[in-house]
DNA sequence: ATTTGGATAGACAGCATGTCTAATTCATCA
DNA sequence: TGATGAATTAGACATGCTGTCTATCCAAAT
């Protein structure tokens, strides 16, 4: 009846090791040519070396691979890191700055891979779901930092907090940085403007 | 061996009408809960009233029939006519202005419709450059624009030609508008602040 | 009355997701 | 060492999608 103790330990690491064959997998697809056309599962798994039910296995379906996969670009992108980074800096200016660096260069770390998952998370309801919890979660540091300016310099900019808040948020959004930066840009480039748009946003000094 | 001639009169209009019908059922459809699920060739037929065949008769594919949804889109938020009133103004920055409304407008007669066949266009190669070439016209205009506006007055804002036209671009871009507009605010007040920030980026007085 | 072209139903090939099963492999445990 | 359990595997299967082809029907044009 009951089962006897069992302790993972070398096939957790394997497990770990197939799960991430195949996340790698599936992001080098993503990348590829027609990733529309032939993006399956079944594509991935040749491609990972595996068979297409151990991707069912791992992840449940598509859409938890395309969650495990934009978690790991996201990690990749350094995106935790200097988010953490910019929260802990002292003026709320400076954070602002940072929060916006660091989108932009969690953006332009996988540009095309992101821009296609994000694609598929419109037509995909769970997906969906997963990258608008984290864009709620980019709102949230952009409204406590909007407060951190606000406080003492009230409405310097003849604007509601919603305002500063929504217009921040539009600036750090995936989209404005892929349609500014378009096929010449560079990320750098790019990162300045919005910076210094954002921070025009609400109120500070350009340069 | 040469056929006769032959005028298709009423024909004609009949294979309008169902055109027309495909249309405004692919549009219904494109609206309904799970679009993303039940948006099958198929389906449209059967709500059309007519045989899938119908459908590729008429289209060619189905890529063909969402170009024809969103050409009818643009027809029905108003955006040719909007834009040839805002081109036709004497002061450039009242075609500026003129020209971010009409965007705002278009955007925000159908905003779900064109979210979702955005994100098809994403996943479409036939679909995405059809798109992407409209919004290569739309960079057009800008340019244009933001020509006669610095001709007197130089670079004003500090910026380069290519930056106003990249920026401009972007705030007059669908995913712009959908992101600030979020849940709650209205077009006008969306339209109000994307239509500021437009003039800042020509270094025009607010208000 | 005859020609013509759009509309139709149905079969078909090809590819996708997701489920199920039986067999296999191999680290863990007694 | 030998039994156990979990991950992995190949293959069949149901279902639904796009796109093509064919034979047929019907109504408008001649």
């Amino acid at each position: 009846m009951s089962p006897r103790p069992y302790q993972l330990g070398q096939r957790q690491s394997n497990a770990d090791d197939t799960r991430q064959r195949v996340i790698a997998a599936a992001h080098a697809l993503l990348l590829s040519e027609d990733s529309a056309r032939r993006f399956s599962v079944d594509a991935i798994a040749r491609r990972a070396d595996v068979a297409r039910m151990t991707v069912y296995n791992q992840f449940g379906s598509k859409t938890g691979l395309l969650e495990a996969l934009f978690d790991y670009l996201a990690e990749a992108g350094g995106l935790p890191e200097r988010v953490g980074e910019a929260l802990s800096r002292t003026k709320p200016v400076d954070s602002l700055a940072g929060i916006v660096d660091a989108f932009c260069l969690f953006w332009a770390s996988d540009r095309l891979a992101i821009r296609r998952l994000r694609a598929l998370a419109v037509l995909d309801a769970g997906l969906g779901e997963s990258l608008y919890s984290r864009n709620e979660r980019r709102k949230g540091l952009l409204r406590s930092i909007v407060q951190r300016i606000a406080a003492p310099a009230s409405a310097a900019a003849g604007r509601t907090l919603d305002e500063s808040v929504d217009l921040l948020f539009t600036l750090s959004n995936f989209e404005t940085f892929d349609t500014l930066a378009g096929s010449t840009r560079s990320a750098e480039e790019t990162t300045r403007l919005l910076r210094e748009m954002a921070l025009a946003v609400v109120g500070a000094a350009r340069e």
